[in-house]
DNA sequence: GCGACTTTGTGCATCGGTTCACAAAGGGAT
DNA sequence: ATCCCTTTGTGAACCGATGCACAAAGTCGC
């Protein structure tokens, strides 16, 4: 066992954050095939990312390799875990239960990565108390309640448009500061408080956009994942 | 009217395509109000981004806005529309009707802005020939007359992680070049095909590296939506 | 124990994107 | 018709991220 020198530089670069989910999962598979070591080509490889970026992105956490072999895949699934915060469980609650938070209820990729759903609210009497994926649903009223209870910090927005913002607000008010917004809307939080969105229709549209082209010009957009 | 100088420029920067959807839906919400024109002041903050870059971002579509004035919006919405490829009809397949197919499905944010799903397809025998969303789910089998035969060039991937590379690689060899993709793999695709991903744990662990970040040290990291 | 080989970690040049700041352009009032 | 006010469009500095290329570090075979 190696020394632990570097105590992990603070300032960790955004775009790099953003790729280290990608690494974990890798390494993952890797770990669960019996793979003990991987080389930065290799990792770069299965994750699609070149591999001297891979290499600087991994060097911010440390210096986790060992030159003339490799990483140490179960160590470093270790790292990245540690650094991503997953080694601690993390209560989310899922506030609307349309068709959309129903599939993230029930989605198994929360549950794999240290994520708990703790509750399901929505506004519609129709299926509040109804069970999903082994939950009751609560409604939206008692969201303050259930949200400081069960010590969830963070809150996945699936309501409708409308809504959004107003759910935002009561969330943001009882000391919520992470976001996962699916709502097609622009929220608008205190400082301090982390909004990701995701929108389906964008996603689309980006898709669109580069198809017009290659049907269009010569000029040909590739993939980019 | 105004004479259109500027013929387009044809080389759109990634980051401004990624925004340009944004703009156009909340453009929408002041065509509706019945704005008739607006300032990129008042656009930007409608969209939380910079005016500068908001202006940058529709000068390369060309020269849209009236010094002193602002934007006209219709106008405005017409021609990003058209920039975006929205003003054409595009037949979607979505391929998986589980959890997360089923609410894609149903997702009316896609109909409102020119796409159709024209299909939708799976692998079990129990779903297959049931009606979703209006529409009958048909046999993996049938993928690539499904797809030819409706005029399909975008596909949605639902499915689980283990069959997401073979339907690509089924796709692609019908002709289709954009994908948006669920499933949490990396998919290789040859060249000229748009692979568009979204992993939804994804998000939720950079959500979780600032959360700790928050708790543990005196550096807060702040929103970015 | 030594030399050849492999692979990491990083300095440096480059690039795309963001932001500031302002000149140019147009509208409206007088 | 002229002047003032508003807002666009963009030049230029800045910033973070990317990718090349290589020296440093460590392993393995002999």
């Amino acid at each position: 066992m190696k020394s632990p020198s570097q105590p992990r530089d603070r300032g960790i670069p955004e775009a790099t954050v953003a790729r280290l989910p990608l690494y974990l999962r890798a390494l993952h598979g890797m770990a669960e095939r019996g793979v003990a070591t991987v080389s930065s080509e290799d990792l770069a490889g299965a994750t699609g990312v070149n591999s001297a970026k891979l290499r600087k992105d991994l060097s911010h956490l440390g210096s986790y390799g060992t030159r003339g072999v490799g990483y140490e895949v179960e160590y470093l699934v270790y790292q990245i875990s540690r650094e991503l915060g997953l080694t601690q469980d993390w209560a989310v609650a899922i506030v609307g239960v349309g068709n959309l938070g129903r599939a993230l209820a029930n989605y198994g990729g929360f549950v794999s990565r240290g994520f708990r759903v703790a509750a399901l609210v929505d506004a519609d009497p129709e299926v509040v108390g109804d069970t999903i994926a082994g939950l009751n649903v609560e409604h939206i009223d008692d969201l303050e309640a259930v949200i400081v209870q069960r010590g969830v910090s963070i809150v996945v927005l699936a309501t409708p448009a409308a809504a959004a913002q107003k759910v935002c607000d009561r969330v943001t008010a009882v000391g919520v500061t992470s976001i996962l917004n699916f709502a097609p809307v622009v929220l608008s939080v205190p400082d301090g408080v982390d909004v990701r969105k995701v929108d389906l229709s964008i996603e689309l549209q980006i898709l669109a956009f580069h198809e017009q082209r290659k049907a269009g010009g010569p000029l040909m957009a590739v993939d980019s994942q």
